[in-house]
DNA sequence: GCGACAG
DNA sequence: ATCTTGTCGC
């Protein structure tokens, strides 16, 4: 089939031109606004199109992880791994003003513009998106895992290191996992990646179930509490 | 109303 | 995210 990035369904253009180029970074559904308000309508506008159920066949090679680093400039660092060796394969880098203040709940908008950047300069295509905060998990059920997934039409997931939600104490070893709720709903799971150690915060971006993503971070964390996609990037985003 | 709040 | 020493453990 084609999973070659760019613009998936949906379909209505309204901001630069349609995909066509395979390439990560197409301007299709592209909208960075300058406030909360408008920050907040593009999210309500997009969170319908996040899809999440895993395609059938869906069986990634590399995982990609998606972190930014915050100096005088943002840096973000994008960096794809062998999902067998979880060897570093690609990786890319991009640098950028500050564009959007911190809000919780509006992340995507002051670290994605760049990342989205940066995954333009790879030169393998991403299969699977490992970003570095909430997917569903999130307010209005669109933090940056969903937002990265919409943009690019590729499969995205998110790792967080914190909640926004409720969530008990999974059990203590690695692989167990609690409900991750808010409002009564569940939108991802605690899960602990290594024994005695914090849980991290799993949740679906786009094109991925919970199941299948909950799987690949434990593949991706054999060692240690974060996954390797999220390690790298952020070792090369401050290097 | 007030506080808390992904990175 | 970042400001920051030593310390315990594999």
């Amino acid at each position: 089939m084609d999973n070659s990035g760019v613009g998936d369904s949906g379909g209505v253009g309204d901001s630069g031109r349609v995909g066509d180029s395979g390439r990560v970074g197409d301007d299709f559904g592209r909208d960075w606004p300058g406030t909360e308000v408008e920050a907040i309508a593009v999210q309500e506008r997009l969170r319908g199109r996040v899809r999440a159920a895993t395609p059938a066949g869906f069986r990634p090679r590399t995982a990609t992880g998606l972190d930014v680093h915050y100096t005088d400039v943002l840096v973000a660092a994008v960096c794809t791994v062998d999902l067998e060796t979880l060897e570093l394969v690609d990786s890319a880098t991009c640098q950028g003003p500050e564009s959007f203040p911190y809000v919780p709940g509006l992340f995507a908008f002051r670290e994605l513009p760049l990342l989205l950047r940066a995954l333009d300069k790879l030169t393998t295509p991403p299969e699977v998106l490992v970003c570095d905060g909430q997917g569903l998990a999130h307010p209005r059920r669109f933090g940056l895992a969903c937002h990265a997934g919409v943009l690019t039409g590729i499969p995205a997931l998110g790792v967080g290191k914190n909640a926004l939600g409720d969530f008990e104490q999974p059990g203590p070893r690695r692989g167990d996992w609690s409900a991750l709720t808010d409002g009564g709903e569940v939108v991802g799971r605690a899960l602990r990646t290594q024994d005695n150690v914090k849980p991290v915060f799993v949740s679906v971006g786009h094109l991925v179930d919970l199941d299948t993503a909950t799987d690949l971070v434990l593949t991706l964390a054999p060692r240690y509490r974060l996954p390797e996609t999220t390690r790298q990037a952020d070792h090369l985003a401050r290097s």
